[in-house]
RNA sequence: GGAGAGGUGUCUGAGUGGUUGAAAGAGCUAGUCUCGAAAACUAGUGUACUCGUAAGGGUAUCGAGAGUUCGAAUCUCUCCCUCUCCGCCA
């Protein structure tokens, strides 16, 4: 959410950014509501004023035992009026919250302006494409022949999109979630289990509803959702809350599953690995202090980066482009590894800046050292690393002749094997 | 799920209709003192909205929402949460 008192002052600004992100704005609704808004507000508390003042005077009067009944009598009608101003400013409250929550994030200046994937930049390219004298298989057939993952058991038992990873498969998950965890302690994250339900005002605060509701698994009977990430239980986390300057930054790191409903992504790319409705991924999420924000992106960045050359996975970092920000984001980097078998980049990680988007939409604050003021913090997260592509990629890329997949030596110590098949 | 108790500021904890944004203590910040620290003393110390160039006003906020009243932290209703006991259970 952007401050309205951010969007009256800059007007042209928000449009411009909006327009780069492709979608339409509704700035002159959000001044008319605003205008409105404090016209009422005005007017009902300067009769309230009155009120508190006369009704300290009807104490008095009490006590000295004179008549109050003129001065209530007049009271009345005030009373009468502050009811229907304070009924509609409700109602223009709500339909202003409405429409701010609707405005998307503006992007940095330093995110290129492009309505297409083409219009995003390759930052850093890292490693080789594995080049083997043999043809080499897509992952789901390496899987299949080596009884690694079931896709069709996870059919019968749950949906399309939900696999069994067995054996070997499974212990693969457990030791890549161990190392991306211990890597993330590590680089001073502290760990953090979460709830993978939340409520409706955790999925409000970091921007997953209004309108991406959708996307997310729901428990109607209780009103929860399964997250789509840890981003959502973990930068809620600390909702509602003012830090001192020197607290901060913050950063956590949260192993969950993540359920995504993938509503309307049928068909392409979604074959084995590649798309699924529940997936692990570790998440990093920090929150800092504004002016750190962009530096802090970029140290996160080189966490997740640094996994995939631990793997050994040929990797680039796109800089995305106006057009593929998403509604929260001010500046995304997008790490895609390379997977021999299937001769694509598949997407592994985002590591984005969302300013004070999120904060605004949670209420979280630090008091600014400088100036003794409440700010909110900027919010930064990113995947390191999202678990299904970084198997697709491992398994297609380490595959030998026989159908056997070479384990990284980095994972070895947790998988206690080296070769799966 | 059933029965009971309760939710007040950073914390502990007063307050049951009329200057209560809220006693008191602790904490925190600054100052005095000190070579320095501690102690002591002094002052300050929530958040948000709104009017104002500012100084400074005003409004709201005692779990959330609604109601009664000229006036509500205090009374009523609904909901949420916590605790105790019972039930159920990984």
């Amino acid at each position: 959410m952007l401050d309205k008192n951010f969007i009256r002052e800059n007007i042209e600004v928000v449009r411009k950014g909006i327009a780069a992100k492709n979608e339409t704005d509704n700035i002159d609704k959000i001044v008319e509501l605003d205008d409105q808004r404090r016209r009422i507000i005005q007017e009902v508390e300067a009769l309230k004023a009155r009120r508190n003042e006369v009704s300290g005077k009807v104490a008095q009067m009490k006590k000295a035992g004179e008549d109050t009944q003129p001065i209530i009598e007049e009271m009345n009608s005030v009373k009468a009026r502050i009811q229907t101003l304070d009924e509609e400013l409700k109602i223009v409250d709500t339909d202003l919250e409405g429409v701010l929550l609707t405005v998307p994030n503006l992007p940095h200046s330093s995110v290129p302006v492009g309505a297409t994937p083409d219009d995003n930049r390759v930052v850093f390219e890292w490693g080789e494409k594995p080049a083997h004298d043999f043809p080499m298989k897509a992952h789901w057939d390496l899987a299949d022949a080596l009884g690694i993952i079931d896709f069709a058991r996870g059919v019968k038992v749950a949906a399309a999109g939900f696999p069994f990873y067995v054996g070997k498969g499974a212990q693969m998950q457990r030791a890549l979630i161990n190392y991306f965890l211990d890597q993330a302690s590590l680089r001073g994250y502290t760990e953090l289990q979460s709830p993978i339900v939340v409520n409706e005002d955790s999925a409000r605060g970091t921007g997953q509803i209004p309108d991406k509701e959708d996307q997310m698994y729901h428990c109607d009977r209780d009103n929860l959702f399964l997250i789509p990430t840890a981003e959502v239980p973990v930068t809620n986390y600390h909702a509602k809350e003012i830090f001192n300057e020197k607290q901060l930054p913050l950063r956590y790191a949260a192993y969950t599953p993540c359920f995504r409903r993938e509503a309307g992504s049928y068909g392409k790319d979604v074959r084995g690995l590649n798309r699924l409705h529940q997936f692990d991924k570790v998440e990093l999420v920090k929150l800092v202090v504004p002016s750190a924000s962009y530096e802090e992106l970029e140290m996160l960045r080189s966490d997740a980066e640094y996994l995939l050359q631990q793997l050994g996975l040929p990797y680039h970092t796109l800089l995305m482009c106006t057009g593929d920000l998403g509604f929260t984001q001010s500046k995304k980097y997008d790490l895609e590894v390379w997977a021999g078998g299937q001769e694509k980049w598949l997407e592994v990680s985002s590591c984005s800046n969302f300013e004070s988007f999120q904060a605004r939409r949670t209420k979280i604050r630090y008091r600014s050292a400088e100036s003794g003021k409440t700010e909110f913090v900027h919010t930064i997260n990113g995947s390191a690393l999202a678990l299904p592509r970084v198997m697709a990629a491992l398994l297609e890329n380490n595959q030998t002749p026989e159908g056997k997949v070479i384990v990284p030596k980095v994972l070895q110590p947790y998988t206690k094997f080296a070769v799966i098949g």
